[in-house]
DNA sequence: AACACCCGCAACCGCACTATA
DNA sequence: GTATAGTGCGGTTGCGGGTGT
C-alpha cells in the first residue's frame, strides 16, 4: 500500500525548540539540504518528527528570513494583498520576500486586525463597518457608557502610539491599487467578478515590485543574531553549501 | 513586591491536496 | 483505481514577557 508513516509520535519531544536542537538541525540542512523530512530529524538526531522540523525551518531557521518588526509598507502590503487574497498566508508571504506565512498570519491576528477597527474597517471584506439604525443607537449608548469610564483616552493614546495615517489615507490606497491593477488589464476586482481567471501574480509582482525589499541586509542580520548562540565552525562555506543545491522550500 | 491580566509569538493540530505503492 | 503516506496550509492554543493594579 501507500508510503511509511511520517513519524511515529511515541517518545518524540515537543514544545519549545533548544538552540542545541536548532544547531543539529541547521547544520544537517546546510550540509546536506532538504531532503525528506521525515528523514531529517532521523539523520540530524533530532526526537522531533518531520513535520515539527519543517515548520521550525520555515518560520525561524531559514537563512533568509528578515526579522524585525514589519514596516508600515509591508503593514500596506499585507493589507492590500489580503484584500485580493484572503486569508491565504502562503500566497500573501509570497510576495513578501523573508517573511512567513505564520509571521504574516499572527501579524494579521494581533495587530492589523485592530488597526483596521480603529480605523472603521471591516477585516474580513475590507469595506467602512456599517451599522443598522438599531445597532448605531446601541453603539452610541455603549459609548457614552465608556466616555464616562474615561475610556476615549485610552483609545486615542493606542491610536497614537500606532502611528496610524487617516481612515480616508487607507481608502486612497485601495483605490490606487485597484487603478495600478485595472490599468494592467488582467485583472477584474475578486468581489465584483470573482468567477473571472486572471493573472493575479503577475499584477502584484508589478504593483510590489516598486517597493522593492532591502534583501541583502538579512542574512548578514541573520549571521549577527545566531553568531552569538551557535559556532560557526561546523559550518560549510556558503559556497559549498550551494554547490550542494538546497532544494526550494517551496 | 506580588499578583492578575493582556498581548504577541512559536508551535501544534487537523484538514485538504498530492504523490505513490 | 484505490488506499494510504507525505506535505502544505490555515486555525488555534498555550507559554512567556510586559504592563497595570
Amino acid at each position: 500500500m501507500g508510503r511509511k508513516p511520517c513519524c511515529e509520535k511515541v517518545g518524540l519531544r515537543r514544545g519549545p525548540w533548544t538552540a542545541d536542537e536548532d544547531h543539529k538541525l541547521m547544520t544537517f540542512i546546510l550540509n546536506n539540504g532538504i531532503l525528506c523530512w521525515r528523514l531529517i530529524p532521523k539523520l540530524a538526531g533530532l526526537m522531533r518528527c518531520g513535520k515539527s522540523c519543517r515548520l521550525r525551518w520555515i518560520n525561524y531557521l531559514r537563512p533568509d528570513l528578515k526579522r524585525g518588526a514589519f514596516t508600515e509598507i509591508e503593514e500596506d502590503q499585507i493589507i492590500q494583498l489580503h484584500a485580493l487574497l484572503g486569508n491565504r498566508w502562503s500566497k500573501i508571504a509570497a510576495h513578501l520576500p523573508g517573511r512567513t506565512d505564520n509571521e504574516i498570519k499572527n501579524h494579521w491576528n494581533t495587530r492589523i486586525k485592530k488597526k483596521m477597527n480603529l480605523l472603521g474597517l471591516d477585516p474580513s471584506t475590507h469595506k467602512p463597518i456599517t451599522v443598522s439604525p438599531k445597532q448605531q443607537q446601541q453603539q452610541q449608548q455603549e459609548e457614552e457608557e465608556e466616555e464616562e469610564e474615561d475610556i476615549n483616552l485610552g483609545l486615542q493614546k493606542k491610536q497614537e502610539d500606532l502611528q496610524l495615517g487617516s481612515p480616508m489615507d487607507l481608502l486612497n490606497g485601495y483605490e490606487m491599487l485597484w487603478e495600478t491593477l485595472d490599468n494592467g488589464s488582467k485583472i477584474d476586482h475578486p468581489k465584483t467578478n470573482p468567477s473571472n481567471s486572471f493573472s493575479l501574480d503577475d499584477s502584484l509582482n508589478h504593483s510590489m515590485s516598486e517597493s522593492s525589499f532591502q534583501q541583502e541586509n538579512s542574512l548578514q542580520c541573520w549571521v549577527d543574531n545566531v553568531e552569538s548562540v551557535l559556532s560557526w565552525d561546523e559550518f560549510l562555506p556558503i559556497e559549498d553549501i550551494f554547490s550542494f543545491g538546497i532544494l526550494p522550500v517551496n
